[in-house]
This record gives structure tokens, C-alpha cells and sequence, in this order.
DNA sequence: AAATAACCGGGGACGCCGTCTCCGTTTGAA
DNA sequence: TTCAAACGGAGACGGCGTCCCCGGTTATTT
């Protein structure tokens, strides 16, 4: 399922494996909702294992932390790739990536990275370094056809996706997408050539958002 | 300074109304960094004062955070108010708005609506419905000047301005004040005649905020 | 189908941290 | 100067999240 696999597994039974996922999956929906502080012992509930379970496949918060942080970014990497290779006018793959990061939810799993995380893992880090790339050429491409204004960069585009995201606190994850949609199509708009005024500040590449985002 | 007077109090000793106002600051900036489940003794500590003192102006978190929002709502009032009689052009009305929504830090401090505040509250219902008064009168001037998009609503620009204004996770609370305004004048040129793209459902009014926003 | 090893799950001890109060001390008002 | 109001530090109390233990269960192997 991931491209980038995690080499000396030494062979997980069935079940264990399914449950591995199920807790993943949990985790993320409890992250999503509750923030990095969401109970382990919760997450294990809400995945229909025991708590013990949880601890033997992720030894602490951190561990579990990371490889949700992994699992997500593997999937968005895999929409934008097809984006990229599938979709020819620029401007739509650039709704495109907004779009799957409303699915994803982005927004609520985004700020994950803020905490306690390690930034000088190495799969972490080769998922990071993927995403740029990819998004990068998104953004070269939208530039090359003229439809995107000069004056913004990567980094502008995804910390926007993010925000617009971000499941506002005391409503459901992911209970108003139709809104954060919605908001986002302005946004675009406000993207498009000819630029309307002239932004303060310069445009944002990744770098600039500095291990705080994919 | 609040018009919306709090009536029968019984005369606050001098240094007393000072401490009062520290916590009042202090409780807003560290429910904006650390959302609403931020520790009464740090409010305390970062007030410059003991945790006795905080617990004798506000016997619990419910109302601390309720006179919190209060405070900050008439800031916002105040500025939208002198905005409506000073700017001529509507849209830069609009801009004055936002401009004090980023700096009045609203995405951070908007989140604690959605938690365990009274909102039957008169003091708290009597600020909600002025404040929707003045953002429909701006709403409003800015599309009979033809400037605004028809297709957007008021409850549209309020949500926008809470979500990219919205701490980034992590980061300082209104440690990226360039950045959200940079995103904000990019959508705000989404907001602007001609519309560029067609938006998924209806504008947004404020009363589809229910009770989730100033 | 039986044996074995891996895996599961719930209960509960431990420790941390936030809440709130007591009381001796300080400070503003008359 | 006098008094009442306000202050602040320290600490008891309680809740909750983390993590381990161990008896039971399920998948694999021959």
C-alpha cells in the first residue's frame, strides 16, 4: 500500500496487521478531532482494540504520531502524482490538490506536525521531500500557463489549504466541507491572472514554512 | 471603555481593576496559544499576579472565558463602528475589517465560542447581535457599491477571517501576522467583481454561524 | 485436528497536573 | 493612622492519562 515501506517487518499476522491499520485509521480521526493530546486510550476504543494492543504496535504517542503523519502524506503524495499526470489544464490540478486536501483533511491532521514529532527521521523525511516536489511542479506548471498570479509560491498555496481546513473547533472533522470548499473556490479565484492588488510580503516558497507543514 | 456597562459593581479598588484587566489580557493570549483548556495558574502566573487573585475576579474557567470574549468583542465593535463612519469606499471598509480581525487575533480567540460558554448569557447575546449588526451594514455598502461578489454573504467573510487568521499550531500566537493578512488580501481579491468561477451553495448568512462565531 | 506461539483485552496501579482554598501579609482608601 | 479590601504562595484534593500484568483467545504449522 505505501511506496515507501517499512523494510524489516518481520511478518505480522493477519490480525495484527488489521488492527495495526484500524488503530492508524482511529488515530487519525481522534487526532483530527481532539488534537495531538487525544487519549491513546481512546484512540484504542474508538478502534475496537484494547488499549494494550495500541502500546505493543506503537510503543508511545510519539511513535503513533509518526506514522500517521506517514500514512497521510503517502495518500495526498499519491493524489497529487495522478493530478499530475492526468489532468492537463494546470489551473484545474491545482483544484485538484485543494480538493483531495479537504478529503484528507489536511487541515486537522496538519498541525501534528508542530508537536513532538522527529523531524530528522528518515521516512519522515523522505515523505516531506516527496511532497515538495511534487507540489512544486504544481505550482510551476499553473505558473507556465499564465494562469496563476506571479506573485505567490508553493507555500502560499499549501499554509491556505491548511487554514481553510482546519476543522473549526466544536464542530464535527470534517462537517462543513462543502464550506471550507466553498472558501477555497474564492481563494482560487483570488489566485487567478490578472492579480487584483498587490500583496505585502514575498511570495512563499516551502522552505519557508520550515518543518511546519508537509 | 465597555459600553456595554457591567451595572451593579460595587466599586473595584484601583489595583484590583488593574489586576482585573492583566488577566483579562492574559487569559486572551493564552487561550490563543494553548486553546481553552489552557491552565488558570499560567493565565494567573503570565498575569503577573497569584492564582488566588484570579479565582477571586472570576470564580471558574465558564466565566473568565465569557468576560474574556466580551472584552474582545467590543474591540472588534468598536473598530468596525469607526470604520463604517470613516471609510467612504465600502471595500476598503471590508479591508478594515479584516485588518483588525488579524490583529485582534479573532481566529484564536473565536474557538472559544464553540466550548462551554453560556450563550444565553444577555451581556454576551447583546454584543453577538450588535456585532452582526455593523458586519451586515458593511456587507451590505460593499455590494450596493457593485464591488462585492453578490454571490458571497456576510457569514462567508466572517468564517474566512477566523480561519486565516487562525494560530498555526505551533507557531506564536500572531507570530505570522504577514502571512494571514497576505492570504487575506489574495481571498478578498476572490471577493471582488467580476466573479470568476461559479461557488458551490448558497452565501452564507450570519445566522448559519449559529452561535459558533462572534 | 492438535499443538504452539503470537496476539488480544480489560483491569488496575502509578504519577502527573490542574483546580481551588486557606491564611498570613500587603496595600489602597478615608 | 486605621481598617477593610485585596493579594499571593503553598498545598490538599481529585481526575485522568499512561502503561503494565496476566489469563484468555486466535491464527498458523505439520
Amino acid at each position: 500500500m505505501s511506496t515507501i515501506a517499512n523494510a524489516s517487518a518481520p511478518r505480522l499476522r493477519a490480525d495484527a496487521l488489521r488492527n495495526r491499520e484500524r488503530i492508524l485509521v482511529a488515530a487519525r480521526e481522534s487526532f483530527c478531532l481532539h488534537g495531538v493530546d487525544a487519549p491513546l486510550d481512546e484512540i484504542a476504543r474508538r478502534a475496537g482494540v484494547g488499549n494494550a494492543t495500541l502500546y505493543r504496535h506503537f510503543p508511545d504517542r510519539k511513535s503513533l504520531l509518526l506514522h500517521v503523519l506517514l500514512y497521510v502524506n503517502q495518500r495526498i503524495i499519491d493524489l497529487v502524482e495522478k493530478s499530475l499526470v492526468e489532468e492537463s489544464d494546470p489551473f484545474e490540478a491545482l483544484r485538484g490538490l485543494v480538493l483531495s486536501g479537504v478529503r484528507e483533511r489536511v487541515g486537522g491532521l496538519s498541525p501534528l506536525l508542530a508537536t513532538e514529532v522527529d523531524h530528522e527521521d528518515p521516512l519522515l523525511k523522505a515523505s516531506k521531500r516527496r511532497m515538495h516536489e511534487v507540489t512544486e511542479q504544481l505550482i510551476q506548471r499553473a505558473h507556465a500557463s499564465g494562469q496563476l498570479r506571479r506573485d505567490v509560491g508553493p507555500g502560499d498555496l499549501m499554509i491556505a489549504i491548511v487554514r481553510l481546513t482546519l476543522p473549526l473547533p466544536g464542530s464535527a472533522c470534517g462537517g462543513s466541507d462543502d464550506l471550507a470548499m466553498r472558501h477555497l473556490e474564492i481563494f482560487l479565484d483570488g489566485l487567478r491572472t490578472p492579480a487584483r492588488s498587490e500583496l505585502p510580503g514575498p511570495p512563499r516558497t516551502l522552505g519557508d514554512l520550515k518543518d511546519e507543514f508537509c
